[in-house]
DNA sequence: GTCGTTGCAAAGCGTTTGCAGCCTA
DNA sequence: TAGGCTGCAAACGCTTTGCAACGAC
């Protein structure tokens, strides 16, 4: 077996700081946009593949919410859920992990579980003012 | 406004039936094959038409589980959350909602969740015999 | 210098759409 | 008969891959 010796390359750099930075789960999209400021000329294969290799090295984790692309977050967290804004499209990482239990059928195993939120996050929430929406809003 | 009378046609017909037959959540795939059976010659876009305008109409809604395509299921349940089996790719549907609660930060307002659990079902839980996978096992 | 990494473009894959013919009402 | 519906194939958006040049070690 191989011990393949991983690079470290401005455009990886890049990526991670993206995450670092931003502090919560991010699209690929995001991630090329950010990571697109410190190191211009950097392509979305890269990103991509980058990404791969983050997540194969457990630097990352994939966030799935429901009816979007797949997001990604720096691993190594405690267990916790995320609330995806309905407004703006942004998904937040929510501390701790609430209480899930469920009856299941007989025969049937549970080893895990994923809950996601769906709301109006801080910026979105309307206060007496119209609601703004900063980013993609979804499909 | 124009109201378009929707017509009751044999794919469309296999395909309600499909979903009604095998009663758990179904990926586009899975539609296809099974309605392909009633109705021969039925075509991938139709199969997708339709789901569509099922759920226009009301009668289908989507399952989005975290990491496959999204699957669709007869609406008009109550609120229920879904079981995803990791061996044979199947999902379930559990009844009854348990109870969730969640601190949000402040600002943040919820108008909904949804919970998916993984483990293995009845069919794939090793009970001491060997694990059988029936039919696609996911991506 | 080696060989992992990059950017580009092409290929893949699931889903959607344009179009001419079909078939339900 | 009218016009919604169908199957086919092309288009689409997102992701992956092939390849030659690049650059970290």
């Amino acid at each position: 077996m191989k011990v393949v010796i991983e690079r470290n390359t401005r455009q990886k750099q890049a990526i991670r700081n993206a995450f670092a930075h931003i502090g919560r789960p991010l699209s690929t999209e995001e991630v090329y946009d950010e990571a697109r400021r410190a190191s211009s000329g950097l392509g979305m294969a890269t990103v991509y593949r980058s990404i791969r290799a983050l997540l194969d090295e457990g630097w990352l984790s994939v966030v799935e919410v429901p009816g979007r692309n797949p997001l990604y977050e720096i691993a190594g967290k405690e267990h916790h859920h995320h609330f995806s804004c309905t407004a703006c499209g942004r998904v937040y990482e929510l501390e701790g992990c609430v209480s899930v239990d469920a009856t299941l059928p007989p025969g049937f195993k549970t080893t895990g579980h994923d809950l996601t939120f769906y709301g109006t996050c801080d910026r979105c929430t309307p206060k007496g003012k119209s609601i703004k929406r900063p980013q993609s809003a979804g499909r």
